[in-house]
Order: C-alpha cells, then structure tokens, then sequence
DNA sequence: CATGAATGAGGTTTCATTCAT
DNA sequence: GATGAATGAAACCTCATTCAT
C-alpha cells in the first residue's frame, strides 16, 4: 500500500504550488544540506503548511528526487543543444563546458546540491549514477568525434578521458561554490579547455 | 579552539579504544552514511559501550572530525614523501597521484567517507577547506618547479590547473568507489598523468 | 438534540447522496476498521468528494452514529415484525433468532461494523446501550409470554436469559463473520434455539 | 531491517518496567480505547519517558500484542487449572466458567480490553482467533466428556455448543463491564451453567 | 574507566475538517 | 449544492546524549 503516484499530483501541467516548494526545497537543501533540513523549513520558505509538501511530494526524500528529475531533465537539453550548435568537436566540447557552467551559476542553488548532496549514495545512488551516465557518455561522444577528425589523439583510454573531463569541471564547479560564487564562473571554460586540449606538458613533451 | 579539551582524552597516545571507536565509526560511516549512522552501530562495531563513545568524542560530529583530522595526518605525511622521493617535477606528480590511489585503494572505508563527507560543507566545511588547500598547495609545488625545470608550460592559470589535477583524481575514485571497488585504481595512475601532461588534443594542436 | 441540525440535511428524507454515503462508508468500515478508515477513502468509494461529506455528516464519527441509527430502526422493525408473525412464544424466538441471521447475512458490511464497532465504548456507547436494550426488551417480551404458557420455566433470571440469548446469537454471528462468510448462517437457527430451549444436559437432568 | 525482537528487551525476567508499562497501557485502553489512546498518556501513567516504551515495546501495536500474549499465557493457565480441579463434567463446566468470571472480575481493565478490543480484527486478528480457538477446545473437551458420562446430550451440534457458551459468557461479562462493574459478576457462573444445562424450556419440552 | 537504561527534544507524516471557487 | 486543495494539530517514533551504578 505505497500511498504514491496516484495520491500525488504529478499532472496538472507542474502546479504553480509544486514549484514553489521544489524551488523553496532546493534554497533550504543548499542553505542546510538536505539533512538538517526539515520539512516545516521548506513549507515556511514556499509559503505553504506543512502538510501542503505531501500533496506534492510522496515524502522528504521525495522532494530530491523530484529535484533531480526535473533539473536534470532541463540542464540536459540544455548540454546536448550546446553541443549541437558547433560542428567540430573542438568547440562542442568547449560548448558544452561554457554551458555547463553558465546553467550553475546562473542557479547557485541547484549547483550546491548537485554539488553536495549528489555524492551521498544511498537513496539517490541510482538517480546519481544516470545523470552521471548521461554526462558521460555526452563527453564520449565528442571525444569519439575528435579522434575521427583527427583534432584527438587515437590512443586515447576513453573511460578515463571522460571522467578526467567530468571531475576537472566539477571540481572548478565545487570551488566556485565553496567560494560563495564570488566569481565569474564561465570564464573557466576557456582555460579549462586549453588544460583538456593542451595538457599542462611543455610542448612536444615525451610522458612515459 | 574546541572546548572539550577538558573532558575528553585527546592526550594519552591515542589510546586503544580511541582507535577502535575511529575505525568501526569509518565502516559504519562507509556503509550507511554518516546521517543514517547511529551512535549505538557504531559502538556495536566497535565492540563498546554508547556511552564509551562520549569518554573518546565530544559528539557524533567530533567523530567525524577526528576521523578527518587523523586519516588526514597520516595520508598527507605519506603525499609529502611521495614527493620527496622524486626530484623532479613530472615524477613528483606521478608519485603524489600513485601515492594517492595506492592509499583510498589501501582503505575503502577512508575512501568512500572522504569522498562522500567531504562534500556536504556546513559542519565540516572549515576542515574539507583546509585539507583541500594541503593537497592542491602540494600540487602548486610540483606544478611551480614543473615550470622552473621547463617541462611545464609557463602560461599556465595555477589555481586553475591545482583544481584540474585535483578534480579529475577525484572524480577516478569516486568511479572506482561507486563499482564497488572492483578493478585496480593504482593503475590509472600512470594514463592519468599522461592525460595531464599531454592533454587529449592532438600533437600540436592550436587551441584557440 | 445533536447541535447540528441546522446545518446538516437531515430532513429532506435521506436524498440520494445521504445513502451513498453510508454505505460506502459501512463497506470502508466493515474492510478497514472505523479508525483506520479515512474520509477520503469513503469519499471516494462513494464517488463524492471529500467536502461533500461534510453537507450530510457532522464529522467522521457521525457517520457511524448514523449508521447504527438507520441501521438499527431498519433491522428492528424487521425483528419486531418476525415475533409478531408467531403467535407462541416458542416460535416468536426462532423467528427472531432466524430474521436475525437472516439479516445480518443479507448485509455482511453491516454485520462486521455492527459486531466490531459495537464493542468499543466511548463515543458509541450510548447509542449500543439502547440499541441492546431494545433487543434485550424484545427477548424479554417473548420470554415471559412463555412463561404465561407454560412453555418456559417459570423461575428463570430474566435479566441473566435475555444475555444469555443474545450473546449466544452474537458469538455465532461472529464467528461466521471471522469465517468470511463461507457458509450459511440461518441454519444456524433452529439448532441454536433448540440450545436455548433444552440446554445441552440429558433429560430430566438435576443441575444444582 | 525489522527492529524488532533483537533491539528489545523481552529478556530480563521481564523487568520492573516492562511490567510497570505494560499495566498502565491497560489502563489507558480501558479507559480510552487503544486507538484513542497516545504513546504520551502511557508514559506518564507509568511515569516514564515517552521514549522508555520503546525500549520495551516494538511500537504502540506491540503493547497490545504482548498484553494478549501475556495475560492471554496466566489466565488460561487458570482455566485449564480450574477445569482439572473438578472430575465430572458438570463441574468441570461450573468451574471454568466460574473461574472466567472471577479473574475478569479480578481485573477489570484486562476485562475492558478484552473484550472491547478483542473483536477489532484488523492487526490483532491472528492473535484473538488463537486465544478464542483455546477456549472453545477446552469447552469442547469438557462437553466431550460430558456426553461420554451421559450427564450432556449424545446429539449435540459440538461446535455450535461452543460458541454458545463462550457467547453468552462473553456478553455477561459485556454487560458486566458496561455497568461500571457494579456488581458481582462471579455470582452469574451457577445460573448461567444451569442454563446452559437445562435451557429455558420447561421439563420435558418438545422444542422441533 | 566503562556501562547501557533512560531521557525527551524534535522530526516526519497523516488526515479530519474548512472554505474559496 | 459540490468540490478538492489547503491546512495544521497532533501522533508516533528515533536517537544523541547523560548519569547513576
């Protein structure tokens, strides 16, 4: 007897009210971290009662995992549109890093709990890892298109190229947060590409 | 600066059961996560009484501290031999990143509570800033004499570079960590090293 | 007498709705229990929404009074009209005993709230007394006319037999409540009342 | 990950408290009912924490099942004790049923809460159709021998017999208890067995 | 030092009831 | 009359922390 999706109101075009909380939610969530939040925090941040929250939201948890869904969902499009609007892999990468980073600080409280609370395994492990995939395999695809013409090495080991490139940006993206987003964080993305590109070897360099 | 230090025997050569208490609260923490954990599965873990946890730790949040503390301490000592051990820049950093991966690969438990924990600022903030500050000061070092030696390139953003080099271990273990700890991390080592010097863009590729 | 009246619809000879009502409200009850029904759950087995509830019934616990009103005067006129059609005493009491099963076979729901709820005191007790009452009355009735004929023994406890009838009736109404349903509860009749007649002693048996 | 029988105290020669408890929720279900009834007025009744109940009780549901458990073991010790005392039939049935009487009469709270939450069904179904179950066997038993004595009929319905003795037991006892327990209940055993035993019909009756 | 029973603040969640539409 | 979204009081239960033994 899971009290669920059909008590809850997920139609309804995403109700004015389901919003209200979801946004309230996530300003708490990045205020107190999604554990010392409460639910009466969150109904007196979205204006609404308590009980209001469960007409929307199976439960505490439920509201992260509405958040991830729909965040994800609308940032997604977002980075796969970015990549769509260069035709050289190159600059989709780079396209896709500038957005990346545009969509974080353009909402610093999504970006905080992304940041933070997506590392927590447990009841979100598998949302995490989805989104994490969808990344990925983002960033693949680029690379893969790099090496066909010829802009990227061919011996590549691709799984570590894609998470060497997912955990630089998110590292740039977690000290922006920690820094209280006092600085312009778009204006990472070229640097960081160069590093991706460049490497921070001095030209011609022999590695190994 | 913390005021238990009265109370609590921080003194007395970090006494057995002090250690026991650390160690099992690492599992438990490692398992459930630190919100889920209770002070009683810790105790059970660690074979003592609740109330022993309070001879040894101020409170629950203390545990975790220490844990940071301590496990720092060790580990950061062994990241400055790394280093040492080479004499020049390149082979620094491929020690330090080893020396990095050898020892989460060495500890799960330490792995999976750093890389989970570590990330939910609030309490713990002040500490994860601290420890992130070592560890990317430690890889300015090496970047800097990396420059001084020429074979690191003299244009390069430093603060940006630390957080790149930091991001993408980071983000190696967190992968590793998530597939259960499955496959060897040492050995991506040596890839990721190269991926650092040489970047993924082909043999002199211009990038802007 | 009930301070409601003016709000509530009583009069308007029982509309349709006022029925409905009751009667999802008697399945949810007989299926959940009074308490762990909600008003929701009766709204919606009764194809109304929740505030409608509320033009017909003062609040939850008025639709059990309700229910044991309507119910009762319905069934009682029943039972009154099954002694009147005998004209002995011993066949008035099988009647009764027979229209009693008969009934509260017809209408299981009603059967299952009536002997659940009946027992719980507190708000409801009032209403059971005097539901009990008219039964015990009426067992009362036939037992002295049989005694006037001379078909009863003359120095029963009355009080003590009119329990003693009924709570036999009720324990077999229970039991074939608790069964499911599975078989038939008006041959239960005549063996019952055949009990009541001749006790379970051989003949001519000294009790005391 | 029930919590259940690992984390509770059900050892201990059942403890001081778990008695104190246990007495009190008794208390409080006779005078509210269980449902009406709040972890809180428990508690206080038996002067300790709200919390200290769950160290002894699994969760409110709990309390009412060790009850049954508890006192259901004692008292049918006793009835089985009270049958043996006797050797005929006759009072074998004397004595159970004056037993009955006595230990509810002894009890008046236990008496409440048997017999009004004895017929909720619901979570505590299994439970009472146990302790019903044993009480009709033991009817059954002494019937049995009854008959094989030839002090009771050889063409009794045995299990219609048996419901209608415990039923009307059961709704002395009712009534009993609705009263305020306001008179002497034991004195009701010799007439209701007289009953049982030579029903209402005057000597000799014909009954079909 | 060590214990673990006891505490009680505080969180999540339910649901009877209201009221603007 | 009818609706059903919104309310918020109140219940159950957990668990960090204390303290008498």
């Amino acid at each position: 007897m899971t009290a669920s999706a059909d008590k809850i109101n997920y139609s309804k075009a995403k109700s004015d009210k389901y919003h209200r909380i979801l946004e309230a939610a996530i300003k708490v969530f990045a205020e107190q971290g999604f554990f010392h939040s409460t639910v009466s925090q969150i109904a007196k941040e979205a204006g609404v009662a308590d009980g209001t929250i469960y007409l929307y939201f199976k439960n505490k948890d439920d509201i992260l995992l509405q958040f991830f869904n729909y965040k994800t969902k609308q940032v997604f499009s977002q980075f796969r549109e970015a990549v769509n609007r260069a035709d050289n892999a190159k600059d989709k990468l780079r396209n896709l890093i500038r957005c990346h980073l545009r969509e974080f600080q353009r909402d610093r409280n999504m970006a905080v709990v992304f940041q933070a609370e997506a590392r927590q395994g447990r009841q979100f492990e598998k949302y995490i890892k989805e989104l994490s995939k969808m990344y990925l395999d983002l960033i693949g695809e680029v690379v893969e298109m790099g090496q066909e013409e010829g802009a990227m090495r061919k011996e590549l080991y691709l799984s570590l190229v894609k998470r060497f490139i997912l955990g630089a940006v998110d590292e740039v993206i977690n000290t922006w947060v920690s820094a209280g987003g006092s600085y312009d964080l778009v204006s990472m993305a070229d640097p960081l590409v160069e590093l991706f590109l460049r490497g921070i070897g001095s030209n011609g360099s022999r590695t190994v």
